[in-house]
DNA sequence: ATGGTAGCCCTGCTA
């Protein structure tokens, strides 16, 4: 069973790269982020086409989220609920859904803009909102990945350059410690159980400043797994080749391949 | 070099 997970910075711009990159990497499941659609204007037919359920949340030009999937799609719930007060309310940055056994969680993580700003503080209770969020939902022992674009670098392993990079968001303690409890209460980091050690590979450059080419980019894109998801882990990349050539998204699809096997007939 | 690009719908805002 194969998941992903790609911000692709508008749909509408993204349509035609996503669905060359679904007909080579053939993911089971696959968590959109930024699809800066509304609900209406969602794309269901033409990832019908091609073998994929869809279910998406989007309140319009920003933010959006998706999950597509050919092992099924059920149990779909969008946003925190509603006896939760968000603090960034209105935004669609959550949905999930049960596909093939796994329930699956596309999440749009707010970017924060400057530690220094109200946004940023927001983002720490956005992230204390997942967290309860997850706890409320599934267990530990459950089959649950939380996956999508979490605007967090773990550590610094997961930046181009840490002197460049501090006192910017996305590397503050403040955000670390929200992931560290994620994973304290019984997430694994796909990525690092395949490259515990390596750095220097990320998901997420700017487009400006030709900062693909010369490498300056963060891991920001991550697939957090419960323990009976993570145990069933074979091998993680991103796909930089999908940050290339024409109109590319600032961000590369990021996948996850378990030693789970659908039964579809079941 | 406080620059640079991409995408949204007004030509500023968000990333």
């Amino acid at each position: 069973m194969r998941i992903a997970t790609w911000n692709v910075n508008s749909l509408n711009a993204r349509q035609e790269r996503v669905e060359e990159w679904l007909a080579y990497a053939r993911p089971d499941v696959v968590c959109l982020q930024e699809t800066k659609l509304p609900d209406a204007k969602f794309p269901h037919l033409s990832f019908g086409a091609l073998g994929y359920d869809s279910v998406h949340f989007g309140e319009g030009r920003w933010n959006g989220v998706a999950i597509l999937s050919r092992v099924g799609i059920a149990d779909v719930t969008r946003g925190f609920g509603d006896d939760v007060d968000d603090p960034y309310p209105g935004e669609a940055r959550l949905i999930s859904a049960v596909c093939g056994g796994v329930k699956v969680a596309s999440v749009y993580v707010p970017n924060g803009r400057d530690p220094a700003s109200e946004f940023y503080e927001r983002k720490l209770v956005w992230l204390d909102c997942l967290t309860e969020w997850t706890a409320r939902v599934a267990a530990p022992t459950d089959r649950f990945l939380v996956a999508g674009d979490w605007n967090v670098a773990p550590d610094d392993r997961d930046v181009w350059s840490v002197a460049k990079m501090a006192g910017s968001t996305h590397v503050t303690p403040a955000e670390r410690d929200r992931l560290a409890r994620l994973r304290d209460w019984g997430f694994a980091d796909c990525f690092r159980l395949v490259h515990p050690e390596v750095d220097g590979l990320y998901s997420w450059w700017d487009y400006r400043a030709g900062c693909f080419h010369k490498g300056e980019g963060l891991r920001i894109d991550l697939l957090y797994a419960t323990e009976p998801v993570a145990s069933q882990v074979r091998w993680a990349c991103m796909d930089r080749n999908a940050r290339k050539g024409s109109q590319p998204s600032d961000h590369a699809p990021v996948f996850v391949d378990l030693e789970i096997t659908i039964d579809l007939t079941a």
